[in-house]
DNA sequence: TAATTGACTGAGTAATCACTCAGTATGACA
DNA sequence: TGTCATACTGAGTGATTACTCAGTCAATTA
């Protein structure tokens, strides 16, 4: 499975045949059908994996005793650090979403990943702490801010991360915020 | 080509067969390569073409009596109405950035394609308009918001729609500008 | 020791792919 | 009518793919 995480990102899905990840894993070529039916089994076991990893991490994050602005502070610097500490497994999980591979599980993943987010951004829009706008929409804005930087910080290694972290996140705020 | 950008959308470059899109064009096989030596060369084509496209669209706005916001405003509106009235050139542009499929004509896209942006940008930063910070930073912020907003507005058709464009740009400036 | 089990192997297979090329169809000119 | 030129065709080719299965090997049990 590392294999074929790690080759999946710098090949791509389709581009990396099954042979390729054996080899990489230094075992047969049959091995792999022993333990997955297919390959398309093999990506599906590897994202309900991460996706499983990320949902333990996220839970962590519910403290309500935060405001709601502290609470998606928190909650933003530690999962952009997961995103940066498993750059393999970030990268994978934007290519499974991006990719027309596999459709009956892209549809819970949205409403699964994102609940605290979404539960914190419904009452703070409900008390007024930010503007008023059709929900998704402002899920939008908050996962492809999130996702672009992890890659941005995964690509340009920089000396000052957590700085930017912080203020990619106030960045998010400050354009979300009322007034 | 229309066959092609057609099926690289809702099948990805690697699942569409050259076969499938002279099918689609309605014309033999052998056809397709009558006018590109190769599939690769098909895609780059594809994406050569669609980007004159949008520079074209891009040199329309570069009106300097207009304050930064309001330039950054006019080409926001404007370029996001592209995206929308073409989804698939757009997706298109989309999945051949995150593909392994061409290397040597991605490096130079950043640099041409966002031109305008960079300099508004690099300007209003220089004034003190908006927040001291790694340009490229912004850059990806600006981008990343930019084509998910997009993304969004195709998929999710909504009435509001060029409401939903404006508070999503108030949304990055609100969020990159100083104070 | 002999038999049985189970993890593992890799040459082999059918399907699919990008790409070729001998041949057809159409139309212009002599 | 005959000759060339051009645009197009699709069965065929070699390479590659996901996947199989008869068989190897080491460990365990009788």
């Amino acid at each position: 499975m590392q294999s074929a995480i790690r080759l999946f990102c710098s090949l791509g899905f389709q581009n990396t045949s099954t042979t390729k990840i054996t080899k990489d894993a230094g075992v047969g070529t049959g091995t792999l059908f022993l333990y997955f039916k297919s390959k398309d089994e093999l990506v599906n076991q590897l994202y309900l994996e991460i996706k499983k990893e990320m949902q333990v991490y996220h839970q962590i994050f519910s403290r309500p005793s935060l405001s709601f602005k502290e609470q998606l502070n928190a909650f933003w610097v530690d999962v952009v650090q997961w995103g940066l500490d498993n750059p393999d497994k970030f990268k994978f999980m934007m290519q499974f979403k991006n990719s027309p591979y596999i459709s009956k599980f892209t549809m819970d993943e949205v409403t699964e990943d994102h609940q605290f987010v979404q539960n914190v951004m419904m009452q703070a829009m409900a008390e007024g702490e930010i503007i008023n706008q059709p929900f998704d929409f402002l899920m939008t804005l908050f996962t492809s801010q999130f996702s672009s930087i992890i890659q941005y910080l995964t690509i340009e290694k920089r000396t000052n991360q957590e700085h930017l972290i912080q203020v990619s996140f106030d960045v998010l705020w400050n354009g979300i915020k009322k007034n």
